[in-house]
DNA sequence: GTCTATAGAAAGATAGAC
DNA sequence: GTCTATCTTTCTATAGAC
């Protein structure tokens, strides 16, 4: 064969940075598949050498998105845990994030239009979230006895006010207020994540599947 | 003339009323004004005689949505501030929310596509989710100097935790991780409201345009 | 103010050459 | 694996009758 494995995958992993990035900008249906290819320089009809539909690559999108090896990572620094810490919420509540200059976080980007998608792609969505989740709560030592499969909750309360907050800042024509926002919820977030739910009742954790 | 005023009124707000359900639930791309005009019980000339485009009726929809004067009522009741706070994160954050079984928050609803609209409709947005937060900072009695164009901080960021809570909700196909969510998020984002910002430091509050 | 008819553009997905 | 060509559908917006 005139192509290799490896190019094959090259390529796919070339389209899925482009529609990570195009799909964050305009939205699920505001990008077509002509869009899609001629930003990762090829045309219409090689996309489906690669994924069966649309909706296919965005759900593909979702899941190679988010890096938690890099989170994964981040923990093994050897630096303070609230040092660690700081630094994530700084760049996840950031108008660099906010004006897509790091790689957007399609739980953020993708929030609203992914419950209007099929099934495949909200599994996708709900994966990632819980990953996230579960990593916070084994990184941040609030694990259960169930193991890793653990949530916390207020981690969960947590990373709801950080994509609630990303994802508002992104919508607002004030950047005044948005700062604001940005900065209050990374704050806040921080307190919730530093506790450790200790100052609710029943630091409640249970499994997810 | 054949109609009256008050029939085009009428006429308007069912538009609106459609507009508001039928966005929530499938977004602004995939709802035609085909969709939009017979879920209002009409056919698509009409609607031209009411909204200019289909952008112009949706930012009209995110403004007419939100009923501020509903919360203003609230405060009046008499009621304790804290039976008053727990019913509404209750209503917010609850399935039927997320079922759309009650008029839909377009704060949460339409928050990432708002971002890839044009700039009439990050506006409406916005001026939506500045109202709401100062109404909700007068009402907690948190206001400063500054009269009622004071947002208090912690109020952002109670209120990006319950507009990504229900936000992601909606997302996720897991109803028990769903549920989970919502409950530490109304959890959590009543603790920050009621203590009024009062266990972080600076209570800071500022004015927005 | 509301209707039907239509113009004009663009989309997702497939077919077949190389 | 990637290309161009095309089928088929759907969309926004306008025109003109009532």
């Amino acid at each position: 064969m005139p192509y290799s494995e490896e190019h094959k995958q090259r390529t796919r992993e070339k389209i899925l940075k482009s529609a990570l990035e195009l799909f964050s900008r305009h939205g699920f249906d505001a990008v077509s598949i002509d869009d899609l290819m001629a930003d990762a320089g090829l045309t219409r009809g090689a996309f489906y050498a690669h994924f069966r539909s649309k909706s296919e690559v965005y759900a593909e999108a979702i899941t190679s998105a988010v890096s938690l090896r890099r989170l994964s990572e981040w923990q093994d620094k050897g630096e303070g845990q609230g040092h660690w810490l700081k630094e994530l919420l700084l760049g996840y509540l950031s108008h660099e994030h906010v004006a897509m200059e790091v790689s957007p976080c399609p739980l953020a980007f993708f929030s609203t239009d992914v419950a209007n998608r099929d099934e495949a792609v909200r599994h996708a969505y709900t994966s990632v979230y819980a990953g996230l989740n579960r990593m916070l709560t084994r990184i941040l030592g609030h694990e259960t006895s169930d193991g890793d499969e653990a949530i916390a909750d207020h981690v969960l309360a947590a990373t709801a006010m950080m994509i609630g907050g990303i994802s508002i800042a992104r919508a607002l024509d004030d950047p005044q207020l948005a700062d604001r926002l940005l900065n209050t919820c990374r704050e806040h977030s921080e307190a919730i994540l530093a506790t450790g739910g200790r100052s609710r009742k029943g630091r409640r954790t249970a499994t997810v599947g």
